[in-house]
DNA sequence: CTACCTGCAAAAAGTTTGCAGGACA
DNA sequence: TGTCCTGCAAACTTTTTGCAGGTAG
């Protein structure tokens, strides 16, 4: 009863559930944890560690973070469940916000690393299925498609290409 | 016509088909590669590179492979297509079998690492649809469910010995 | 005042690469 | 003989950790 639809119980604000979380594990929630929180929360984008260390990196205002307490900092907000780690690429983990926002798996073009989302219940199902039958409790999972984006393999117009349609 | 029953097409050997797949990169299928390959295919198992470097390195008879050479065979085998990485488990790439093997995903216990495998043809199909409904070109995908086990989240019972009977 | 934080630099861990000597054709 | 291979050690990459000084309560 809790599985479908997760676009739910946001009631609390990521501020609010990682300062719930750290308070929970002794921790405080910092104005260099906030100023993190903000960075990550900013947009929906797909991101890595390094990408947000160098967005926090050097700045004119008060606003810098360093490299370890990025990395600290993420690793939190994953066990606080604000993100989730998605995929890998370039030999990176890749994060993606996981609060109040829906579930969802991803297709990713191997030639422009593009990540498109999606969703699909019923693959979710089977998932839970297929793991039931093994007596497997499902915590969570990872679906990565590897293929070509429609713009990487349609030719970017003429050109006629090996492959055009079916 | 060639997306189901992918234990297809076994008529040629891995050997040969390493064999083939150096020759075609202007390479050659040293006697040291021989001994990667077939300590890789010796069993079905999953394995990490540093397993196999450990089975390979310290050995009395003459066939000790350097991690180097490990490394470097494993990425051959992987763009021969002999092998394919299937997850990521303690921070290593996890390897498995693609050669004459079908396709199948793998539910991986957090607690003890363990990794079953299931193969769901739903699934399957469904990812293809969704893929193309973004105009995308499926060439792969990884899906890992994670959880619990029935071993580890089923409490041991008594004593009786964890496997008795079914 | 004590406990927790932060940034830096160093350390880990996994994988790749440069190089000198060896093997294959 | 010339090219490809191999093993070693060093290099690289990403992420983690030790430590000294700083901050919150």
């Amino acid at each position: 009863m809790s599985n479908d639809l997760a676009s739910v119980e946001v009631s609390v604000s990521p501020a609010e559930k990682f300062e719930e979380y750290l308070r929970s594990q002794g921790m405080q929630f910092t104005a260099t944890r906030r100023i993190v929180l903000e960075e990550v929360f900013s947009d929906h984008e797909h991101f890595d560690a390094d990408q947000l260390v160098e967005r926090l990196s050097h700045r004119k205002d008060g606003r810098r973070v360093g490299r370890a307490t990025v990395y600290r900092a993420l690793n939190s907000m994953v066990e606080a469940g604000l993100l989730r780690k998605v995929a890998r690429a370039n030999d990176r983990e890749v994060y993606e916000h996981d609060y109040g926002y829906p579930q969802h798996d991803h297709l990713i073009c191997t030639k422009t690393g593009e990540m498109i989302e999606f969703r699909n219940d019923v693959i979710r199902e089977l998932i839970e299925k297929v793991a039931a039958e093994h007596g497997f409790q499902v915590t969570g999972h990872r679906l990565e498609v590897y293929g070509l984006s429609k713009e990487a393999h349609e030719p970017p117009k003429r050109r006629h290409s090996m492959l055009d349609r079916i």
